[in-house]
DNA sequence: CGCTGTCGTGGTAACGTTCCCACAACATCG
DNA sequence: CGATGTTGTGGGAACGTTACCACGACAGCG
């Protein structure tokens, strides 16, 4: 059973050379005659050499294992991010160490000490922190992802590009005849809500229109949190079409739920613009018109980053990735049979 | 900047002890005096030392490295799967290398071998090939996942349970009022397909049903397969209400499209019970009534599955975990209007 | 021809840990 | 009191690889 794997003291005997010139053939060094080069190769197809990557990691410093701290792989957002990351991982020959940190300080802390002894080249990762305490302490390369690296930024990160995002889908809503859009909102703390905000107040002075009256709710990033603000907001007066853009595709799913049990119905008597681009939403009914985040262009993007961090080259600097608009069916489209404002049903 | 990482050296230098002492007093062995381990990790903190885990591995052949190599980490189904496994690794002070192989054998390959190099402990897999051939050549602790362990009886594994996911579906159906479902399955080279098929013909039988006389469709494990395959089924002639069971979850939702595009409603029309229990289905419109596999269970069950199978103790065998249904509200309950179809636009 | 430079090769040290053995100090027992 | 066992400690080897140095062979050059 289990017999002792192969070193590379083993191909060298059966190649007939010292452990010297197999390791400079295995690991493709130029100063190896064309004939040892190709004895050593053979023996280590013959014997099955694999190289041993922690002797490696021992000698020179570098493991290949890089590490990712999200805070929830079965969110379809971060596991769009890992499939990115780890797909770019393995075409450099890296190997991912992946981590949920459930926005929990104490598992971010021990999921960094785990990295650290595992003596990971770097990380990507989503802190939980807003101080930089934990990450100082860190103490290996690594590259902050998500809308949380807006609070460091004198490091290397990736993020969405949030303003271009609201802008587009601004557009969008302007585009269909939605003028004066309600918003539903993230919890007051979490940082891409300001970006959201400043940009919506833009965007609303550049077309004049004061945003201060504009029907605005909070509520948690879930369907629930959706639901309840989407009920607030239909309990104000309002007059007929209603159009609503949700920081988050949950929420705006959540949105939708509520226009069901009040008895109206989306897009007919209200639109629905949603953000994140959850795969769940091409199954609601109606699909729900979103602006989608490129989550597997982050993972990749950060892990090159990453690699360049490592490597020494840290000129990227910040990097916030376009967002693009995924048309479904949960708009109304108002502009063609009313050139005037927003009035009437929509029918 | 970035400074040589102490050692248990430097540790031990501190504390005036030789490296043999230190080393015993971190792992926590025995036969040192309680003052020189106090001395010994009052040093170890004071210096900041972190066990290196490569060093360990080369020495004792464990690294605390294990393995993940699944279809694809951005199916909602495996990033349970990944989530259980990463949990309970965990909390057993290992670390997880996650890959995805997309089924695809090439890629799977060179995860396995990623894996060997980087001197992992074991590895959960999904293989992707029907014989042993890759596998046998792992050499190393591994445990099976999903039902392609099926194909496996002599290796330790763990899955749901499909025959008794069948019956509960098909129960719930019965109790329903939906005596002779139309079915909507995966391609007829899946092994899950062939368990599905054999219970669901038991339990007809049961009921003097006769199963050839089902309406029944094969279709990818996708929407549109649903899609299509739904449309076939639309298609045949077909009397009052009709059932669909299906195979998979995205195939249901996709069903749902269907029906609604042909002009029918859902429950009122056809009804639609799913198996696998995505988030997706909670969104829809209705919400997907399904089968739920216990995706997380699964992972860590099939971690705690590795971890014995690696101590040696393999006495697991084959686990299959219960699935358990979900109500949402694509059947109709056609039990309480007895003789009539199922009516009402559900307003 | 002798000096210098290049090239291929082999030997050895080092990475940080744990395991094994040897040794000293002391307790126990015949 | 000497033989034996127990306990804590320190020294060294080993895991598999790569970096460094040294050596011999040979070509190029004055």
């Amino acid at each position: 059973m289990q017999r002792r794997r192969p070193t590379i003291i083993d191909v060298a005997e059966k190649a007939g050379v010292s452990k010297s010139t197999a390791g400079r053939a295995l690991s493709g060094a130029s100063n190896v005659t064309d004939e040892a080069r190709e004895r050593v190769l053979e023996a280590a197809k013959a014997v099955g050499y694999e190289r041993n990557d922690l002797a490696v990691g021992m000698r020179s410093g570098r493991t290949g294992l890089l590490g990712l701290v999200i805070p929830d792989i079965t969110n379809p957002f971060w596991a769009e991010v890992a499939r990115g990351a780890q797909d770019r991982a393995a075409e450099n020959g890296a190997s991912l160490l992946v981590f949920s940190s459930d926005w929990n300080h104490d598992r971010e802390a021990s999921h960094l000490r785990a990295l650290r002894q595992a003596r990971v080249d770097g990380a990507i990762i989503n802190p939980v922190a807003d101080n930089f305490d934990d990450l100082d302490r860190f103490g290996l390369p690594f590259v902050l992802i998500g809308s949380s690296a807006e609070r460091f930024p004198s490091t290397s990160s990736v993020g969405s590009d949030i303003a271009q995002a609201v802008r587009l889908g601004m557009d969008h809503l302007v585009s269909k005849g939605h003028h004066a859009p309600a918003l539903i909102l993230g919890p007051k703390s979490r940082i891409a809500r300001a970006r959201f905000l400043r940009t919506f107040h833009e965007h609303c002075v550049e077309r004049d229109v004061d945003p201060a009256a504009l029907p605005m709710e909070d509520g948690e990033y879930t369907v629930e949190g959706g639901r309840t603000a989407m009920k607030r907001l239909l309990k104000r007066d309002r007059v007929g079409h209603f159009a609503v853009f949700a920081a988050n595709d949950l929420m705006a799913l959540g949105a939708m739920v509520a226009v069901r049990e009040a008895g109206l119905r989306c897009p007919e008597d209200v639109s629905i613009l949603g953000f994140d681009g959850v795969p769940a939403g091409a199954f609601s009914w109606p699909g729900l018109t979103t602006v989608a985040k490129p989550g597997r262009e982050m993972g990749v993007r950060s892990l090159d980053c990453l690699l360049d961090e490592i490597a020494g080259r840290s000129e990227h600097g910040r990097v916030f990735l376009p967002c693009r608009l995924i048309e479904r069916g949960s708009l109304a489209d108002l502009s063609l049979n009313q050139p005037k404002r927003a009035v009437g049903d929509g029918r």
